[in-house]
DNA sequence: CGCCGGTTTGAAGGGCCTCAATCGGCGTGG
DNA sequence: CCACGCCGATTGAGGCCCTTCAAACCGGCG
């Protein structure tokens, strides 16, 4: 059994005793590979499994009746997929690859028996998710509220920030793995429309490009014009009751 | 006491034991008026408090650097408001009423209290809130992807649905309470545009309007135009472990 | 009656989209 | 080894959806 992502994730924020540590350990048994561009979960097919994201790069999303695609998140390493399983046998979103990855499955019955059985540590999951859905509600005012250049800007924040805390030698030098195309469709724009705002945050010196790898300029006049806020950094667990 | 809206909201979906009833119930022995117009929590202040809306509707929001607002999510009775403080210290959105309301605040630590000694009843509110995320990427969606008459018609079907679910006697007719540029700021529209899409449905035979109120005269064309899912139809929680 | 918040309507402008063509890198098959 | 095909990036021209600005209208309430 290779670390458990996601004792490492919960581990940053509060610390968790070796009952745990098992616990969540048992979630990460089984493991499959999707390959990248593989779908692991279509929309609407019946599915009462979760997963744990272990290695790679994954997106959910869906296709409105028109065809076009909203990407509604970004999953990294230590990441819960398809939590919304819990309230619902048919899958609302589509779960696919976005570079070649690993996940750990497991069964809604075993999540039920660790909220019965560790309570504290499914309070502390719990928690933890109520970060990604603030993160949901910032994309919503983003798309809302903010121009083109503020959502392409975001998106290549966030991404920063998610791929840095998982990988510590990340800098402001990064390689997005994404096409402008899946950026469009995060943001709610055309493929078209991010090549000018990614050009025109490059003549702007906020950002530079070469290859596929962006580098991140001036962080701070980013940050502003991006309206971004990273919300992983302000989390406080602390409040929690002590480990058993 | 009067009822609490928590048990009556929860027990639509599965059946509570009398333990759980009253681990609920504790939760409502407080309670506050909000008039409306006013804020129960603003966006960065310190909150570490919860709160369940009795009565009235209420609304979450943001307010952009450039002093926009986004709407993030409309409150009915039996809502749970302001889950985010379960990691954050700080408001990461403002909280106000739509209508004169009453809410019953309790502190983060009574929910942890209540996740140690009844973690089915607490798995059932976390799953219950798996649904206002998938209704929160559907909102996601809407203002990445949908035209902006597709949007107002959205936040109609949606707060009719909310509606009468609370009370079973709306029908097709109903007040909405939202000025045209709450609308607005829920779909990341201008009030004035608001206005063109709602006249627009009016024109096409899909609602009519008279001195606030809104009726669905087509509500299957109007389903289809808004891409509208009722994400609270769907719900399932019939996997969960029988109550002790 | 006169204010005030909300609604309604018009005109003009801009941000982003659509359509379309070119270009570059890379894997594949000849 | 090279030609081809394909996907993604890039760039241009034109158009539409929604915004901005502005003004008139309406109902309620002091």
């Amino acid at each position: 059994m290779t670390v458990s992502r996601f004792v490492e994730r919960l581990g940053e924020f509060v610390p968790l005793c070796a009952r745990e540590q098992a616990a969540l350990g048992r979630l990460e048994e089984r493991q499959r590979v999707v390959r990248r561009g593989a779908t692991l979960v279509r929309e609407h097919d019946v599915s009462t499994e979760l997963c744990i994201l272990q290695s790679g790069m994954m997106m959910s999303f869906v296709i409105l009746a028109d065809g076009s695609r909203q990407i509604l998140r970004f999953l990294f390493p230590g990441d819960l997929i398809s939590l919304p399983s819990l309230v619902y046998t048919t899958a609302p979103e589509t779960v696919a690859a976005l570079s070649d990855s690993v996940v750990c499955p497991f069964d809604r019955a075993m999540l039920a028996q660790l909220a019965m059985r560790q309570p504290r540590l499914f309070l502390a999951m719990v928690a933890l998710d109520q970060a990604e859905r603030v993160m949901l509600t910032d994309r919503l005012a983003g798309l809302g509220r903010t121009s083109a250049k503020a959502r392409v800007a975001s998106v290549l924040l966030h991404v920063r920030d998610r791929l840095r805390r998982f990988d510590g030698t990340v800098g402001d030098s990064f390689v997005p793995g994404l096409t402008q195309e899946e950026i469009g469709d995060a943001t709610g724009l055309t493929a078209v429309h991010v090549n000018r705002m990614l050009r025109q945050l490059e003549e702007e010196q906020l950002i530079a490009r070469e290859s596929g790898r962006v580098t991140l300029l001036d962080e701070r006049k980013l940050i502003r014009a991006a309206n971004y806020v990273d919300r992983l950094s302000a989390i406080d667990l602390s409040w929690l009751p002590p480990a058993a």
